[in-house]
This record gives structure tokens, sequence and C-alpha cells, in this order.
DNA sequence: TCTGGGGTCCTAGGACCC
DNA sequence: TCTGGGGTCCTAGGACCC
């Protein structure tokens, strides 16, 4: 088999530079929901010292002595670029698998004979994604995902290798021994540390344990990995994207919120949007569960709390699961504490078309809802808010604030809005 | 002052069955 | 009074990933 990882360097940072070309080369931080921590980072501000997933605040002395630029996560730009980026590879090779929304492995087996070689094609991959989408990628290849992977962070770490980089099978000492074992795929931080206190090191010191024993020492998972790394796949290509089989909906307020009225909008949005993704892969929802929660890092009183509440049946309506939400929110508030953040969860997922109805249910009830749910759902996909329940509430006060947000350069009319109002 | 969000998989242990 | 052996299913929690 050969496998190749392709992953863009930086993406959301690389992201906000194509349409900024003026910051070519300038340092760029990219920050999570509510503007609070730093997500992403260019190789420029990395430079500076700026860590991964620390609050923004504490890097504020360095932003603003280097002129960083700042932005709010623009998920809508970035899924959209993802989009444009995973269909230049496909067209490569029908055989990908898109992993995360920077990051596809491709089949390459087979595939390469016309190429003089696996990396030649991979700089064809590269160059090809430059053009097109302005995106700078590495690229991993090997005869496993996980040595994929491991080539690929290699490939980031040696600029020599101009972003492709492959291990040869057979050949996989001299990287292994390079590489960390934190790096290694599928080796954490908890695993790391007990690793270590085996005295190993690196990945070639994790390769060369015998598989067998890290099954009866660890777990079947990190067996895979071993045997990965010594070039056996035990990890296969997945080519069709199954439907999901939770929902998560989870937000922190922008401020604290101690009323159960804001907690009830909050929730019933938060439903909302979950349904609207239930619905979009077409799957219906038995349980619901619902959390609240202070923040740890308040030294006031502590309260976090979550509640499952089974639905009278599978549905997809957000009428019913925001009844039943609010109902659960009900049975876990407690006054006088500050809520930090709440987020609701869609669970026993299953197809629409295998729902089994309640023996006293009309099966024309069902139909209606689901042609409500479905006009609703085409409203809003041409305007934002278009159409919600009034649960939701208007001002939503308590929603997360984003207040270096970059315009969504892809949507035409959100794009073309931004350009009048200049 | 200010600390993200969304997923998957595996395992251990308990309840229950014959 | 004493009580074996084998199995399934479910859940909570932990670890990992991006």
């Amino acid at each position: 088999m050969t496998i190749a990882l392709c992953d863009a360097n930086n993406f959301y940072a690389s992201c906000e530079r194509v349409f900024r070309p003026d910051l070519a080369s300038k340092p760029i931080v990219i920050l999570s929901n509510n503007d609070g921590c730093i997500v992403a980072r260019s190789a420029e501000a990395k430079a500076l010292g700026i860590g991964m997933g620390i609050p923004v605040f504490k890097a504020r002395d360095i932003i603003q002595q280097h002129h960083v630029a700042v932005f709010s996560s623009n998920y809508s730009l970035y899924g959209a670029m993802s989009q444009r980026l995973m269909s230049i590879l496909e067209s490569f090779t029908p055989y990908v698998e898109v992993y995360s929304i920077d990051e596809a492995f491709l089949d390459l087996t087979n595939l390469h004979e016309n190429s003089s070689s696996s990396i030649a094609y991979g700089q064809q991959i590269r160059a090809t994604l430059a053009q097109y989408c302005g995106l700078p990628m590495s690229i991993g290849i090997g005869p496993t995902k996980t040595l994929a992977k491991l080539a690929n962070h290699y490939a980031k770490q040696h600029p020599e290798y101009k972003g492709v980089y492959e291990v040869q099978p057979g050949q996989e000492t001299v990287l292994l021994k390079a590489m960390p074992l934190g790096d290694v795929w599928g080796v954490g931080r908890k695993l790391t540390h007990k690793l270590q206190t085996m005295g190993l090191s690196t990945a070639y010191d994790l390769a060369c344990i015998p598989p067998k024993m890290i099954r009866k020492h660890f777990n079947v998972l990190l067996e895979r990995t071993v045997r990965e790394l010594n070039g056996e796949p035990c990890i296969g290509l997945i080519h069709q994207v199954a439907n999901k089989q939770q929902i998560i909906c989870s937000r922190s307020f922008s401020k604290r919120v101690f009323s159960l009225e804001t907690l009830q909008e909050a929730i019933s949005s938060y439903t909302s949007r979950a349904a609207e993704k239930l619905r979009s892969q077409r799957s219906t929802a038995k349980t619901i569960m619902i959390f609240i929660r202070t923040s740890p890092f308040d030294h006031q009183g502590q309260y976090r709390h979550s509640v499952f509440i089974p639905l009278p049946y599978p549905t997809m309506d957000s009428r019913l699961l925001v009844q039943s939400a609010l109902k659960g929110l009900k049975t876990i508030y407690r006054p006088g504490f500050a809520y930090a953040k709440a987020g609701v969860m869609l669970c026993d997922l299953s197809d629409t078309c295998l729902v089994q109805h309640d023996l006293f249910s009309k099966q024309s009830d069902s139909t209606r809802a689901l042609q409500l749910m479905n006009t609703i759902d085409a409203i809003n996909n041409q305007f934002t808010n278009g159409l919600f329940l009034a649960s939701n509430g208007i001002q939503q006060a308590w929603r997360m604030s984003r207040s270096q947000l970059s315009p969504n350069y892809l949507n035409n009319w959100n794009h073309i809005k931004h350009v009048l109002v200049k």
C-alpha cells in the first residue's frame, strides 16, 4: 500500500492570508469561539513563541509588540476553503478519506505508476493546490496511515524536502528514530507519559516492542499503532462518510449568565442548531442530553450538571426537541450560580426511514412535521436566521462574541454586503 | 477583565440470561 | 445449606483525534 497524508500548513491562518495578501510573511493568530484561546498560528507567530491553545490575554504583549494580525475563527470561510481543497484532491484519485477540515488520506497504491515516483506525484498535488487554492500543503507518504502521518510531520520539520516526504517500505528506521513518542498518531499525553516512565522516548522505541506485549499491557488501539509503525497496515481508508452517531452543540457565553430565562434561550438555540444538523444527515434522535456549568476559572461557587431526556419517539422535530430540552433544563437549574457554558447533545440517532412509529401516533403528524422542518431549513439556507423558534430569544446578549471576524469571502451575499458597506 | 468546540472508539464492570 | 460456567447488553468514563 502507498498512503499519502495531505495536510494544510497552519490551515486557518493560511485561509485568512489567501484573502489578505498584505499579510504574507506577517504573524497571524486565530482565536477560538468567544475570542478566548489561540487555536491557530502562522509560522511567524509560532516563531515569536506564541503557544498553542493559550488564552489570548496571556499573549497580549507579544501581539501588540509585533503587530500580530488577530482573527476570530470564521468557520464558514474555513469550511468553504476545505471543500475546495478536498475536491482538488479528489481530482487526483477517487480514493480519498477526508479526515478533518484540513487533512485527507489518499490511497496512491497503483496510482502513481504513470508518474516517475510518489514524491513527484506529491509535488504535483502540492503545486496544484497552491495554484488553485493558494494553500500551502505538506504531504507524507508511507505504507500505512500511521507512517504517512509521521512522514507528514517530518516533511513539516524539514523544509529541504519541499513539503513532501516519503518513507520507503523497509526504510522506516531513520524516520522512527527522529520522531519523539508524542508525535505518533494515537499516542496522546497520558500514553506518552506512561511509555516514558517505561524508558521509551522515540517512535522507534515503541515500534520495537512486540505487539502482543502491547496488547496485554495496553489495548488493541496501541497494538495497531505499533504494527502500523512497522509497516503492517491495520487501519483502512474510510471512503464513505458515515452519519454521525451523536450531534453536539455547545458554547461558552460571552458573559456570565444567571437567570433560568437566559439559559432557556441558549438551550433552545443550541437545540435548534443541533436539530438542523440532525436533519441535514436525515436522522432522528431518541434521546437528548443537556448540560450547564459554571467556569472552572471562577472563584465563586462551582456547579455542573447534565441530564439525559428520553423522547416519546425518535424525532427530528425542533419543536419537540426544544420542548424536551427545556423540561430537562428546569430539573437541573439551580439559582445563584454564574453559568459560563451550556450545551446539547442528540444521541441514539437512526435514519429517518428506519423509524419505528409509536402505536398511537398518526403517521401524518410526522410527515407534516418533516415538511415543516424541511421548509424552515430551506429558508434558513438562503437567509441566515430567517426563521427560528421564539424561545431562542431575539436579543441573545449571551451569544458568543467574535470581534475580529473576517468577512466570508466565499459566500457571495455576505461578501457583497461587506463590500457595499465599505 | 479575558481560558473553544465537536467528535470516535475501547474497556471495565454491573445486570441479567440460561 | 451448599452453588458453575458461559454469555450478552448496557453504561460510564477515559483516552484519543482535529
